[in-house]
DNA sequence: CCTTTGGATTGGAGCGCTTCAACACTTTAT
DNA sequence: ATAAAGTGTTGAAGCGCTCCAATCCAAAGG
């Protein structure tokens, strides 16, 4: 509510400055300040009388508990920090709604920081999100990689989600959750090559953290596939811009691939675009794979075919794990991998003759 | 690092149990718990000399300040608390990215509190954040209106980012960044009624926030070109999944519209999907628009002739109102609207004769 | 030589809360 | 009646930090 704007200086403490404390609520219900905590706190050892009259002064002086004074005294926090490279990219924001539901299942709460694509933010990020004394860490499809975590996986839960630090070079900690990229790519290179492709193309994610598992499981399909010879990987990133400029080259060789797998849905409607510009038709002319199976590729003028991670399992498990190493006091590493799933839709056929 | 199973009992307490404090770092370096502080918070009345010893006690120790007591001993915390209606939207997402980028230049760091399109968790979410001793509040997309928040204003200086609580009938004290919704819808039924279209639907938020304004506006565009006789609105949400009730009705219609404006860009890809799924051709059979300009409207598969609102604009915006209050002490709330812009893309064209 | 000055350092109170041992008061057992 | 065993309630210590007033010390001034 707007005040005058000639506030008077000599203004009654009537209400001591600040917000109202537990004190102010004590002395307005006529008792200590221990019993108005035990009546917040909903302790079962208090007078029906008392309760209902602390309550009241609450109410009356519209007292909120100061959670960074309960949480000091407490000594723990009850939140779940989370480091997420790219709110942007939907696949990464359904994870961490994925962590979130999860936390609030458990009566956790969770802070998110935006990573921004940039990896010296995140390891910024990850720095406050100790200080704020979380009592767990998720890293969403971080680009640190373990060296970074090794001091941190020491100190505070951490479990890294939707990347891979490795294993067993692996030296940190720290948990992981992830969609088994390797075996997703070589999903869809199965796919394309049971269509008749051979020459696939990958663009890959350049340096994003997936971006090695994915492209190994590409290497490696082709391989079995007998076409080893025809490996060709470009680089690539991870939205829609990072492509064109790949395009763009393989469109101007004498043998252009039949066939694309791009390093997620972002990207492949980045190289969509591209082809469209260019009057390449798809699947006709040019077979396109994404992945992560975002809402964006299961838009019907996209209809684009790519593998499903599931975000929301994976965020639960993210939690489950953090609260085993919470609650059950676990000390050893797991490592969960899903099973990725190939979504066929609409851009992938069989190449032109 | 994990430890091997058989970890001594007895282990000894030469690192004091919890996280190394202050008062450790003080001991090793021989200096006061205050000199530490100083030093941390880079004081210049320090010498050479002891500032030295402190920061390497600190690293040796591995010590990082606990941000909770330093906001509890402060009285001030430099965090704005965010809540935005739906991380899934990439809209808000980048809302809340542009926010995020405002306060890290300005040094106050962000909580991100997701609604998930729930009106009773977004009251709880701000609770939380007030609770949390935020210094700021900016609700992004809230569904909350004036009424809840009249309490809250009081407290935290507020912001509203991209919706309204509507004027002058707001009693509360918030500041409101919007883009002008009505005039945006203006905008679309112009553009669609300069293409020849007269039956132009509107497939409109249902209870989301902004809704009415760009329903207002789409009446008020339809009535100021002579068709207010043809003002049609439909019930749709604001995401894909909403809009299928309403295309498959319109479609079983005698004379279906020729144009629909969807309330934003998700619900319009919906509409697409369903209309594709029906056989019409977009722009040939029907026309379409969206709302919002994602990165989603720019795909050149959609091509969604759509309105853009500056996102990272309106977050810098939201940023400054509350620095205004905190530093220079504002009181009045202002209003800030941006304007929108008609982005015409594939989606829309004459109406068949 | 003693005082003054000013920079470097420290003790201690305090931020708002929790928690535990101690206390007051009933009720029940002896 | 007295001791024992609950119930409710409270005082006070402490969580890790900041910040002010007080103190210390050396160099400079009288």
């Amino acid at each position: 509510m707007s005040r005058p704007a000639d506030r008077p200086a000599d203004e009654p403490p009537s209400r001591p400055a600040g917000r109202p404390t537990m004190e102010d609520v004590a002395e307005r219900a006529g008792v200590s300040r221990a019993l108005v905590s035990l009546v917040i706190n909903g302790s079962p050892k208090v007078s029906e009388q008392k309760r209902r009259r602390v309550r009241e002064a609450a109410r009356a002086l519209g007292y909120r508990p100061n959670l960074m004074a309960r949480s000091l005294a407490q000594q723990r926090t009850r939140i779940i920090g989370v480091l997420v490279n790219d709110l942007r990219n939907p696949f990464f924001a359904e994870v961490v709604e994925g962590i979130e539901m999860a936390a609030e299942s458990d009566e956790f709460g969770i802070v998110v920081l935006n990573g921004r694509r940039d990896r010296g933010r995140e390891l910024t990020a990850v720095e406050t999100l100790v200080q704020l004394q979380v009592e767990g860490l998720a890293l969403v499809g971080a680009q640190l990689d373990g060296d970074d975590l090794d001091e941190i996986t020491d100190i505070v839960p951490t479990v890294v989600v939707a990347s891979d630090f490795g294993w067993p070079a692996n030296r940190s900690g720290a948990d992981t959750i992830v969609t088994d990229g390797r075996r997703g790519a070589e999903l869809v290179v199965e796919h394309l090559v049971s269509l008749g492709h051979e020459r696939i193309l990958h663009i890959d994610g350049a340096g994003n953290a997936s971006a090695a598992e994915r492209r190994q499981g590409y290497r490696r399909g082709m391989e079995a596939a007998g076409l080893g010879e025809l490996v060709d990987v470009r680089t690539g990133g991870d939205d829609e811009a990072a492509a064109f400029a790949a395009i763009d080259e393989i469109l101007a060789e004498p043998a252009p691939p039949t066939a694309v797998f791009a390093f997620n849905d972002l990207l492949a409607a980045g190289v969509l675009d591209r082809l469209d510009d260019a009057g390449v038709a798809v699947p006709g002319g040019m077979s396109l794979v994404g992945f992560d199976n975002t809402f964006i590729s299961a838009l019907h003028h996209l209809a684009l075919t790519t593998v499903n991670q599931p975000r929301l399992t994976m965020g639960r498990m993210a939690v489950d794990a953090l609260l085993e190493r919470l609650n059950d006091g676990r000390d050893e590493p797991v490592r969960h991998i899903l099973e990725p799933e190939l979504v066929v839709r609409g851009t992938t056929g069989p190449p032109r003759p």
